[in-house]
DNA sequence: CAGTGAGCGAGCTTCCGCTTGACTT
């Protein structure tokens, strides 16, 4: 009976399975990037993701086979299992499988692994590319796929191995030789640098006084005064110079001697890479390069802008043509102008298109203030890259003054044609900007003009700039080190390390000398301003110096600012099939592996030791050097009778600079305090920085207060105010068992007993437990608590995270 | 979350580049 049915009913299974077969399926990297083309393809085909890599070397071993000619061991990157087998499925019954990752040596080896992976009849696999997603663009590609480019995958390969080697080799070799759990990479080691260096450039600059000259004129026009500003081509090394100056320019007269005009234009800068957007969120819009990547991909994935992880200026043309539409719509024909920009950038692989807003006509987009801010600069970028330029006069003119050859020179600057700065100006990363151009009125040759006054005023050199996260992700482009999705990744992990810090200092007071001539009486002052002020800046920490200075000093090749550009030009190479990878490796890291091992035998501990000079009391030697928690100071030595004293350093004071006072005063904490209700006040620097302890409880001292003369009464208040604090933490406690407490944290209410901590279920209200409950979720806690112990590996990794 | 630092030795740390969520006591 069954059986009849069933052969009666074969043709239908044979539709259904045909319906439910895929018949062509696509892989493309990022999955919102799969919802955009599944649009576009017809129901033949379905498009998944493989969420980037989906293999990787070992986590925490080297992954490379070196005696067996470096063969890679690979492993299915564990969050990416599931998304492997789901993969694999959908490939066994498909006609087709459409490889469709970026356009470039990731992308391609993406391919590779995905296909080795998910162990893909290369018979029915495919490999297409495409620059932008676009209907006619991916119908393009389907009409023209490929096989797999093995060089480019070897390539690829030879970059992997060459960074784990390096990686793993350099970062147990510091562990032993200067401190635990720190890392050195090709990217990292060299961010590093450039940020020790540039301290070093800072510390050895001279500053410079001079006096810079500038006039403040009238002239008539139309029957009233116009202000003229203008300044002295060079400037005074010494006040008695510019004092000789401003007494020749008693009762002189000024005349103009020539006045040259000439136009000029200013050009839009290219539409945004993740680079630029990164430099000009920072500086429009104060955002930390993390900051602009996480806004940026919630623009992506709802859908506004365009992959945001790009090294491309390139726009497609859809959306030059929206572009031009739009420009014509709201400003007019004579402000179009198409552009195609070409990279600057060393090592581009301009796997996509710039980034920029998906509908050029949504002049406004996302769902917060940040999202609204970011695109409005990614839209306005967009536009203005093609827009006219701008069209400008400049003016020079020469003022002539009667009783010297001297000449004052005013400029000026009048907008013909805004063009582009109708809707945008790129910033600059010029903090200074004491040049005035503004609009002069209408001058004849020989018109006289009258003096308001004549200033010299004392100005200063000023010391390179110090990196921003934005101007070291530019630095690191220029030299070809890093990509776009590891620009920000990077300056975490060089903080993480704390090789660095992120801070912002007050500066200092600085006087200064002004002169000014004012109705031919010179009058002399002494004012002051604010300088060194530093805002949001990467400062080299003590471990980043001396990590630095030990890389510098046996592993030169690796921190040569060109060993990436260099490096890339083998992986050109084996991607042009010249080459062959483990040839590249092999040459590279025998020597490689042969000073790593020299110095792991012959070079002492690297330490950066200091010695600060004598203990007074002892006659002992006081060192400042890195020890197994950091920096810190040391009285006498390991070899000596008695054992050495040690004392951490402050976290705002550094090895290079600390005096021997200062390391002194480090060995008088803890320090008793007095007594408060009966009970002793230490004061002390923890991990955290200073603190008093009181009653087996700690409390922090604030930044005003030092904990080396902090008073007992300053104390008491302090321990006061913390009680009050503690208090208003505090949601329920209970009369039958104080140990049980209900209180408020960063993340809500949560249980606290006997120093232990619980989750608080979701769905009730914290205020209504009763005992009971809470003893409940204490001992079911018991069971979680366990789990994490078990998980300690992982969770201690997401503990160092957030640590800093 | 706040006492460390020599040496002994267990077991741990670490790279860069491609992608998103998971989930915090």
């Amino acid at each position: 009976m069954f059986k009849i049915y069933s052969v009666a009913l074969q043709p239908y299974f044979r539709i259904l399975k045909k319906l439910i077969m895929v018949k062509n399926l696509v892989i493309v990297e990022s999955p919102a990037k799969a919802k955009t083309i599944e649009g576009f393809l017809g129901k033949d085909f379905v498009v998944k993701s493989s969420f980037g890599h989906v293999r990787d070397l070992s986590k925490t071993k080297l992954g490379v086979d070196i005696e067996n000619n470096f063969t890679p061991i690979y492993e299915i990157s564990a969050d990416k299992k599931n998304v492997v087998s789901e993969l694999k499925k959908l490939s066994k019954d498909a006609e087709v499988v459409w490889l469709a990752t970026d356009e470039d040596r990731e992308g391609e080896a993406i391919s590779w692994h995905l296909a080795e992976s998910l162990k893909l009849d290369l018979k029915k696999c495919k490999r297409i590319v495409f620059h932008e997603i676009t209907k006619t663009a991916i119908k393009n590609a389907i009409e023209s796929p490929r096989s797999i480019d093995l060089n480019l995958v070897d390539a690829q390969q030879a970059r992997r191995v060459l960074d784990r080697l390096v990686g793993f080799e350099l970062s147990p070799l510091l562990w032993k030789k200067v401190k635990p759990s720190l890392s050195a990479g090709r990217v990292q080691s060299v961010a590093v640098r450039l940020i020790v260096e540039r301290e070093k450039e800072i510390q050895e600059f001279k500053t410079m006084g001079s006096f810079r000259v500038t006039g403040l004129f009238y002239a008539m026009h139309n029957g009233q005064p116009a202000t003229i500003k203008a300044e002295l081509p060079h400037r005074f090394q010494t006040r008695e110079e510019a004092l000789t100056f401003l007494e020749k320019c008693k009762n002189a007269q000024y005349f103009v001697n020539d006045i040259e005009t000439k136009p000029a234009r200013k050009t839009p800068a290219a539409p945004f890479t993740t680079s630029t957007l990164q430099q000009e969120a920072s500086r429009k819009l104060g955002f930390s390069v993390s900051r602009t990547m996480l806004v940026a991909q919630k623009l992506y994935e709802s859908g506004k802008i365009t992959y945001m992880r790009t090294d491309s200026v390139n726009l497609s043309d859809t959306a030059i043509g929206m572009a031009k539409e739009m420009i014509s719509k709201s400003f007019g024909d004579e402000y179009i102008k198409i552009r195609q920009y070409s990279t600057k950038s060393k090592g581009a692989q301009e796997a996509h298109e710039a980034i920029r807003p998906t509908y050029m006509n949504v002049q406004e987009a996302g769902s917060d203030d940040s999202e609204r801010r970011l695109y409005d600069l990614i839209w306005k970028r967009t536009i203005a890259s093609q827009m006219s330029d701008a069209l400008l006069e400049k003016t020079n003119v020469t003022i002539g003054i009667s009783t010297t050859s001297e000449n004052f020179i005013a400029t000026g600057e009048v907008l013909k044609f805004d063009g582009f700065l109708k809707v945008y100006l790129e910033s600059t990363d010029d903090e200074d900007d004491e040049a005035q151009e503004g609009i002069l009125p209408p001058l004849k040759i020989k018109q006289e003009l009258m003096p308001d006054h004549i200033l010299a005023q004392e100005r200063f050199t000023k010391h390179p700039a110090r990196y921003t996260e934005a101007s070291l992700v530019k630095k690191l482009e220029e030299l070809g080190i890093g990509r776009p999705s590891t620009y920000a990744p990077t300056i975490s992990t060089i903080q993480k390390r704390e090789y660095v810090v992120k801070e912002s200092r007050e500066g200092a007071k600085r006087g200064y000398t002004q002169l000014i001539l004012k109705d031919n009486k010179i009058d002399e002052q002494k004012k002051s301003e604010i300088t060194g002020a530093e805002k949001n800046k990467l400062f080299p920490t003590d471990i980043g110096i001396v990590v630095n200075n030990f890389l510098l000093e046996y592993f030169v090749q690796i921190m040569d600012y060109n060993f990436t550009a260099n490096v890339e030009k083998e992986f050109d190479n084996i991607a042009q099939g010249m080459k062959q990878w483990t040839r590249v490796i092999k040459e590279f890291y025998y020597p490689f592996h042969d000073k790593v091992e020299n110095t792991l035998q012959k070079s002492e501990r690297f330490s950066g030791e200091r010695l600060l000079g004598k203990d007074p009391k002892t006659g002992k030697d006081i060192i400042a050097r890195i020890g197994r928690f950091g920096p810190m100071v040391q009285i006498g030595h390991p070899d000596d009778e008695e054992k050495p004293l040690f004392a951490g350093i402050r976290k705002d004071q550094s090895m290079e600079t600390i005096t021997l006072e200062e390391a002194l005063d480090l060995f008088k904490l803890p320090r008793k305090v007095g007594a408060f209700e009966g009970k002793e006040i230490v004061a002390a620097v923890g991990r955290f920085g200073p603190y008093l302890r009181y009653d087996s409880k700690f409390v922090s001292i604030p930044k005003q207060d030092d904990p080396l003369s902090v008073t007992l009464e300053r104390a008491i208040e302090l321990i006061e105010e913390k009680r009050i604090k503690d208090k208003e933490k505090i949601i329920k406690e209970f009369k039958e068992n104080d140990s049980i407490k209900i209180l408020k944290g960063r993340w809500g209410a949560y249980l606290s007993a006997d120093g232990q901590n619980y989750k608080l279920p979701k769905d009730k209200d914290p205020e209504k437990l009763s005992l009971e409950e809470c003893l409940n979720i204490i001992k079911e806690g018991t069971s979680t608590q366990k789990s994490r112990t078990t998980r300690k590996k992982a969770t201690g990794k997401a503990t160092g995270k957030t640590k800093k």
